[in-house]
RNA sequence: GGGCCGUUAGCUCAGUAGGCAGAGCGGCUGAUUCUUAAUCAGUAGGUUGCAGGUUCGACUCCUGCACGGCCCA
């Protein structure tokens, strides 16, 4: 097994301590990434060298193919990889020999040298000094098929980052979609700011949240399930224009579009509505994809999901009345419910709210190019404004892409005492078991009492765009390190290990 | 929570009617100064996820558990 190698990796380690090469040294200039000398010297013929041009470049060994005087490598770095060839006459005794019988796939290494082509026309690096940056112990994954047992990449994400370049790249997709997303609201305007991730009285989301404990106070405490009841303190306070990117908490179940720990943007913009905030989050979004994807049409799990602008837009009543015959707002409760008893989806709790959510649940998959579905009943949206025409639904939206929610929005209700009423109908639901109902928040209240502008307000799941953009059909693709249950097997060696060698 | 599938060398995977556990990559030794999944010769490496059961004999059949995946709720 593996341990065999490792002992015999450690055993080399010391014999290069020995012989006073430092397997771990603390720094080496770099002057090129493997993409700089990869363009810069594309032009060069076959064969042809350009030994005038002197390149330090460091990276990780992924392959070695020797012949003996002679070996060619192959570096990654995080640029992509290039070629070196090191041979014994040009790179000296010392240096060959160091390379020919320390050097493993896995390890990193510093070289500097010269560029040239190779006969086949493979841009390369010619070595003529060679340095061990840092030895590696562990055998790394299989070079041509990889990695592909899900619960390893998970836990162990680096092992996929580091052998599989696609992994790489979808990764730092999702992170330049941030970055683009942060450039594009700053552009707008808009001020990035915080709030408090352990409240103790979190709202502003149907959600189960972590509960954990602070210790100074002796009181539990939660994790935030969302950060809009925080973020509107801010619009009473006279900022006019802000957003928040950060980690929401909801304990609840795992899926391939929800995770327990997940990214969560919010932004609100004061005097605007749900209209205004619909016109931004198509804007945003289609200028993010843009440019990541480079395209209107963007190929999802098979199917091709057309961007284009405007977006269509669907009264949630009319599209479920559509769909499943059932009128959400005006047809009974017990209409509501014979209905998903026959389709065998009958919800625990038999609240209205969760009947319309329940039945919203059975035509959310059905929408696949971005769609806003809009005006939401009041009783499912406590913390929106009601719609002017029809005070049984509120000025609110959800974008739906491929079935799943990407963004929540509406109209922000900023009249206290009907913010109070709808805290209220909330909390009788929870005292009727409904552990997702909102949580009346007093101090919330206190704060609009004081007044708030109108807004408008969005909340956005990146992760789930991410997905998208990266045709990835697990959010956990997308999420670095998602949560697995603990590998509570203990490595049986390492105290082995210090012993024996000291 | 329910159903189905998976777990064999560091990695990717074979395997048998229930009868000595295999290959490739990687590792080690040797040959090799333009290779590129380099090649050639040799070689080491296994608690077959864990615990029981059936059996003369279990990687294989049965039960339970753990972890993971997919689907459903």
């Amino acid at each position: 097994m593996s341990e065999e190698t490792r002992r015999q990796r450690l055993d080399e380690i010391e014999e290069l301590k020995r012989k006073g090469i430092e397997p771990f040294p603390r720094r080496f200039s770099k002057t090129h990434s493997t993409r700089m000398v990869l363009d810069k010297y594309s032009s060069l013929e076959s064969s042809e060298t350009k030994e005038e041009d002197s390149l330090a470049l460091a990276g990780r060994v992924m392959a070695i193919r020797h012949h003996g005087k002679s070996a060619f490598f192959t570096i990654k770095d995080d640029s992509g990889r290039i070629q070196a060839y090191i041979r014994k006459d040009i790179a000296g005794d010392d240096a060959f020999q160091l390379f020919k019988r320390h050097v493993n796939i896995g390890d990193f290494v510093g070289f500097s040298g010269f560029p040239f082509k190779t006969h086949t026309g493979e841009t390369s690096v010619f070595v003529n000094d060679f340095t061990i940056l840092s030895k590696s112990i562990r055998t790394l994954p299989e070079k041509w098929h990889g990695l592909k047992d899900k619960e390893t990449i998970y836990r162990q994400r680096y092992l996929e980052m580091l052998s599989d370049d696609s992994a790489l790249k979808r990764l730092k997709i999702r992170f330049d979609m941030i970055t683009l997303v942060r450039r594009f609201l700053e552009k707008k305007g808009f001020l990035e700011v915080e709030t408090p991730a352990l409240q103790f009285n979190t709202g502003g989301a149907s959600a189960r949240p972590f509960v954990t404990r602070i210790n100074v106070f002796d009181m539990d405490i939660y994790l935030r399930i969302s950060e809009e009841l925080y973020l509107k303190r801010y619009l009473v306070g006279g900022f006019e224009k802000i957003f928040e990117i950060g980690k929401n908490f909801r304990n609840e179940g795992i899926s391939y579009k929800h995770h327990p720990e997940f990214l969560m943007m919010e932004l609100y913009q004061a005097y605007a509505d749900y209209e205004d905030i619909m016109q931004l989050t198509e804007e945003m979004v289609s200028e993010v994809t843009r440019e990541i994807v480079g395209s209107h049409i963007i190929r999802y799990q098979g199917n091709d999901l057309d961007f284009s602008r405007p977006w269509k837009r669907v009264l949630m009543t009319d599209f479920i009345k559509e769909r499943l015959g059932i009128n959400i707002l005006d047809d009974s409760d017990e209409q509501l419910i014979a209905f998903l008893r026959d389709h065998n989806a009958l919800p625990e709790i038999r609240e209205r709210g969760h009947l319309i959510e329940k039945l919203w649940d059975m035509v959310e998959d059905e929408l696949h190019d971005p769609t806003f579905v809009i005006d939401h009943p009041v009783v499912i949206s406590p913390l929106a404004k009601q719609h002017p025409h029809d005070s049984r639904v509120t000025q609110r939206f959800e974008l739906v892409i491929s079935g799943m929610e990407c963004a929540n929005a509406f109209t922000e209700l900023n009249d206290p005492v009907e913010q109070r009423r709808r805290f209220l109908h909330q909390a009788k639901l929870r005292e009727a078991g409904d552990v997702e109902a909102h949580m009346m928040d007093h101090d919330f209240l206190k704060a609009l009492e004081f007044g708030m502008p109108p807004t408008g307000g969005l909340g956005v799941g990146w992760e789930r765009i991410a997905m998208i953009l990266t045709d990835s059909p697990s959010i956990r693709d997308v999420i670095p390190f998602p949560l697995v249950k603990p590998d509570l097997e203990v490595p049986p060696f390492e105290e082995l290990d210090l012993q024996e060698e000291s």
